[in-house]
DNA sequence: GTCATTGCAAATGCTTTGCAGTGCC
DNA sequence: GGCACTGCAAAGCATTTGCAATGAC
């Protein structure tokens, strides 16, 4: 069984059928994919999942902190599964693929203290925005 | 009449009394609303301004460069009047306010080469998250 | 007068919710 | 066997679109 898995088995839940597969889904590759997504590979291996069930699981993932929510433009939210390691997001602006990168230096040290408006700050997050070589090549 | 407003006026908009009334709203604060704030907000105002002629004149403004679109969480797109300066934000988990900050450094640069896949970078974002004095205090 | 722009209402895309039934522990 | 979890369908937001009427130029 996975890491995954097991953590989320020590912390109580039912290790349902669609649990396992939807937690799989996210464990296998380590890309950012939709909601939808999550519940068209999930059907792939359980064909009755419901799309309800696939939210209910990755809102409980995202709950967990085992899965982070990715919003970068207005529309679906994808999930990313490496909530484990701190990283930072580059995005493709054509056809919305993210990858991971990792650049250096602290983004919160950036900021100053007079910029902090008495805001318990939790952390920071940068998005880097681009073409990809997929997009641009076309 | 505003900077904006004469902006507009000199690409060749028709200045109709809702372009009117939505760029006042923007103009005015300098605060992030969403699209159902600006119209409630405009009207104020104009009654009977309809709420799709608020998301297509922002949708217009968004593709002038006069304002930036803001997606912090899954929810409403936000939208950013001071587009003309460069800076960053600092958005409340709790509800969702957003503030302008200006970090120091560039993020950009923060990037090494090995880590860019190939994209055509156009620019970076950094969000601040925490909790605003407000939410905290209650 | 022309044609961009508006208002209305219906359609769309993503996500959440209510509730009866199922099956994990 | 109890109750957490699922499936289904319907509801809920945010946003977009189609089309006839309007009014800025």
């Amino acid at each position: 069984m996975s890491d995954l898995l097991e953590r989320l088995r020590d912390r109580g839940w039912r290790l349902t059928a669609q649990r396992r597969v939807v937690a799989e889904v996210l464990d296998g590759d380590h890309v950012h994919y939709t909601a939808d997504e999550v519940h068209a590979r999930a059907a792939d291996r359980l064909p009755e999942i419901a799309r309800a069930t696939v939210y209910n699981t990755l809102s409980e993932l995202v709950a967990l902190g085992e899965v982070l929510e990715v919003s970068t433009d207005g529309r679906a939210k994808r999930y990313d599964p490496n909530a484990r390691h701190t990283h930072q997001h580059l995005v493709c602006s054509s056809c919305g693929t993210i990858r991971d990168v990792h650049p250096t230096g602290d983004p919160l040290a950036a900021l100053p203290e007079g910029e902090r408006y008495g805001f318990k700050i939790a952390d920071a997050t940068v998005t880097y925005r681009g073409v990809c070589p997929n997009c641009s090549g076309s």
